[in-house]
DNA sequence: CTCCAGGATAAAC
DNA sequence: GTTTATCATGGA
């Protein structure tokens, strides 16, 4: 289905698009995205990509997103995934019953494209932790050594920002032992300069990108998939943690195994549609008490 | 009090 | 190459 915006006064309006096509909580709040909360009015997020600050609003049949066309066109569109067809991927995941079901308790989820470094960080933040404790690192390191864009909102701190700070600041964000990790993955990101570049990656594809992320500070195999997926190099990264394991152990392989055994697995299974089918799955397993 | 959380790392085997 | 203790913090 091919999204169609209307503008308005100070805003652009997702027309003809209800929550099965795009739910705005259950994107904001899947664990991809730390930088998107609950506004005052209901049915309202506020979050800041690129430096810009949005106010989202979703209705029974359309969405509202406050900015003007050039941000629009230029950040949100691709920052929504707009262009990309999720009926499609949804109905080439329905072809076994169990995904069928997985997509069921979450249509109107999307992959969000985000900035490579902020999505770097933050799924280095994550290591051992918990989504609500890794918004609340991130939000405090913005606030610390991210620049203010008003109304006391912070852009997410750039590389210089973070290679150049202090260790004892960034530790001020209670993300722990992780704060070696990105302060030096911040000193070794500065250091790699351009090379250090989505369209780069996208270019090198999956394997290569992911033999490069490895290297820094903080990233395995898991948070190294994250930022593949959640910063749009690919698609075919199947990021797995406990509770994929879980899920995927109990419904499709039916045994106690590895944790690269079912990342192996899944993007055998799921080939370019296995980012998707993760997160559907994640989502699924997070609301249906999975056991172990 | 103990146990665990969207894991990674270095050290030991 | 494959296991294991440790890492900092906060919530249950």
């Amino acid at each position: 289905m091919k999204i169609k915006y209307v503008i308005s006064d100070d805003c652009i309006i997702l027309e003809n698009l209800n929550p099965d096509d795009f739910n705005i909580k259950d994107t904001f709040e899947c664990g991809q995205c730390f930088r998107w909360e609950k506004t005052d009015r209901q049915d309202g997020y506020s979050g800041i990509a690129h430096g810009k600050k949005l106010i989202v609003q979703q209705n029974e049949d359309y969405i509202t997103l406050h900015c003007n066309e050039k941000d629009f066109l230029h950040i949100w569109q691709y920052y929504f995934d707009l262009d990309t067809d999720y009926d499609e991927i949804k109905e080439r995941l329905r072809k076994d019953d169990i995904m069928n079901k997985a997509i069921c308790s979450a249509p109107g989820i999307r992959i969000l494209n985000q900035e490579l470094f902020e999505t770097a960080v933050s799924f280095i933040t994550s290591s051992n932790s918990n989504i609500k404790r890794i918004t609340r690192n991130i939000k405090d390191l913005c606030t610390l050594l991210g620049q203010p864009i008003g109304d006391g909102y912070y852009a997410f701190p750039t590389v210089e920002a973070l290679s150049n700070a202090d260790i004892c600041t960034i530790n001020q964000c209670r993300a722990g032992f992780r704060c070696d990790y990105i302060h030096s993955s911040a000193n070794m990101i500065k250091n790699m300069s351009d090379s250090f570049n989505k369209e780069r990656y996208i270019e090198m594809g999956y394997e290569e990108t992911k033999k490069e992320l490895m290297r820094l500070k903080g990233v395995g195999n898991k948070v190294a998939d994250c930022i593949i997926l959640f910063a749009g190099i690919s698609s075919s990264a199947f990021p797995t943690d406990v509770w994929v394991k879980r899920i995927m152990q109990n419904l499709y392989i039916k045994k106690e195994v590895t944790l690269d055994y079912v990342s192996k697995y899944g993007r055998d299974k799921f080939g370019d549609l296995a980012g998707y089918a993760q997160q559907y799955l994640f989502h699924y397993a997070r609301n249906n008490a999975v056991h172990k």
